[in-house]
DNA sequence: TAGTTTTGGGACAAAATTGTCTTAAATATA
DNA sequence: TATATTTAAGACAATTTTGTCCCAAAACTA
């Protein structure tokens, strides 16, 4: 079951990443997130630049620089960062792939589906960043393998 | 979203397909159904060939050949097709792709993810190809765009 | 037996995703 | 100014997924 490509998961790992450092102020780099969280720093610095691009983070060059997110982290929710990196119709998907599957031409497992996507969405919706990075800072939650 | 793979949901909606044609007997052709459902004949039948190795249909070459069901529908279930086509560990993976993610060393939404994979695995595991068949014949559920 | 129908299986191609690399641009510091 | 640091951007390669094609094997029919 994926249900996140992987440019998501990274993203959002390291999004966690950076809320969970709470004290820290000023950018953080991206290096830093990938060598601690064992990304390609390639890859994540792909996934940061559309982030950035959509305003989930902002960028600076040059020594000290990195990225930050542009709201406090308890403003940011997994919903903001999926739309984003999936697609703003990632909670409208048919489970069996139908194109305009819903409640006037359901699929037969569309009743279940819309449940279960309601429920993922409300999660994602209400979860916030800083929620996330406070687990990871308290410790009893983990980013990496 | 994208839960299931393209194998998959070609391969469970010819299923239910098959299972929707109740009064039928004898072997359905794999060329009829992928003509009903707009599915590509020879990725239908590579998907079908792997249900067929793992015990889900039986098939039969020639004339008034085809694939039938091993099982009445009532006796499969999604979980059981699920398994086949996308590995037994489908209900056991991490959303943050985290490698052993799990009570005694969980990602910070280990949590919510595992209740809502319990969910899902429930409704797959309780949901038969005959009840699904059911749908799609008494006609207001729909298998194809 | 010959010809047709159908699945089996493998090779292969196309497309999407994932990952790597190089160079440029911006910024700081010495 | 020169150098080092860091993101930006795009080319490119590797891998996985998806899709196509061909021919063999099995079975029926005439």
């Amino acid at each position: 079951m994926r249900v996140l490509s992987k440019a998501t998961v990274y993203g959002l790992r390291a999004l966690v990443y950076m809320a969970s450092e709470r004290e820290r102020t000023g950018y953080v780099s991206i290096g830093e997130i990938s060598e601690r969280l064992n990304i390609s720093f390639h890859f994540l610095t792909k996934t940061f630049q559309t982030l950035t691009q959509h305003g989930i983070l902002e960028s600076y060059r040059g020594p000290n620089g990195g990225v930050a997110l542009t709201k406090p982290a308890d403003q940011l929710f997994l919903t903001d960062i999926v739309h984003v990196l999936e697609g703003v119709d990632f909670f409208d998907k048919c489970l069996l792939g139908l194109p305009g599957c819903g409640t006037f031409a359901p699929c037969p497992v569309h009743d279940f589906w819309k449940a279960a996507k309601e429920a993922m969405k409300n999660e994602f919706d209400n979860t916030s960043l800083a929620e996330l990075g406070e687990k990871v800072t308290d410790e009893r939650f983990r980013l990496v393998a």
